[in-house]
DNA sequence: TATTGTTATACTCTATAACTATA
DNA sequence: TATAGTTATAGAGTATAACAATA
């Protein structure tokens, strides 16, 4: 029993892109009021845990690294990132957050887990549990 | 019991911002081979089900009315939609779908379908109605 | 006067192509 | 020769401010 009717998939479909677009407004409505782009923010956020070069981190984020070069070139001038010499390679650049840019990316992030957690509270705990595990599940699957 | 950590709590909103990362990865790469950016395929998605003014369509999408002119310049150019007089009020300008416009919405939207769904082939049958429901408490919740 | 939409202007994001320096 | 980045250039998306036409 319990099958699945093409309406049914659509309509899961359908739930998916809107999620994505709420969770992806919130996300550029905090990044806004910090003068941040989704890209500077996701930026950061990769920035958060790694250093990159300038090519790592470009494809990290999907992006030309010429289309990079500008986005570290703001994020530079505003002191949040900062640029270093590669040791290793002298035509390499490592890229890596500032103090500051530290700093706002934890306050950044901070929010918006503030401002999805009342979307939350919707489900209740066993229910948050579950869906944790079905996006696990689902974000897995390559 | 069932307690929600804080851990427990930031796992489902990462989970929750890397789902919308993925959908929204896959929403561009289709409008990229379409030639549609993320805006204009939201735009092409607004317009499936209705006509709308400039005005009605601008807030629909949360832009500036500014900026929605340039749209509808660019989809007009391509013969996507179409501007129209409206009748009751002089001032305003509706804007639909055209036939061709039409034509490529349901093409686009299908392939949309058709790339998610593998992803949702991770999840058995019940889980799927289960995280359509719980998608569904999610976007309520407002 | 207030509202609807367009235009002018400016900035960010994006890619392609050409270039420099290093490997 | 091939790779790492930057620069030059061009186009789309975005907003603010000023404007025209209509209400």
């Amino acid at each position: 029993m319990s099958q699945q009717s093409r309406d049914d998939q659509d309509a899961l479909i359908d739930a998916l892109a809107q999620t994505a677009f709420v969770v992806t407004a919130v996300l550029g409505r905090i990044g806004l009021e910090h003068d941040l782009s989704l890209t500077q923010l996701r930026m950061l956020g990769v920035l958060r845990d790694r250093r990159l070069r300038m090519s790592g981190l470009a494809s990290f984020l999907g992006l030309e690294k010429s289309t990079l070069s500008g986005l570290v070139d703001r994020a530079c001038a505003r002191g949040l990132v900062e640029r270093s010499a590669d040791p290793d390679d002298r035509r390499a650049v490592i890229v890596a957050l500032s103090a500051r840019g530290a700093e706002l990316a934890a306050e950044v992030f901070a929010e918006v887990s503030e401002q999805l957690l009342p979307l939350l509270a919707a489900l209740g705990p066993a229910e948050q549990s579950r869906l944790r595990a079905l996006l696990a599940g689902l974000l897995a699957s390559p």
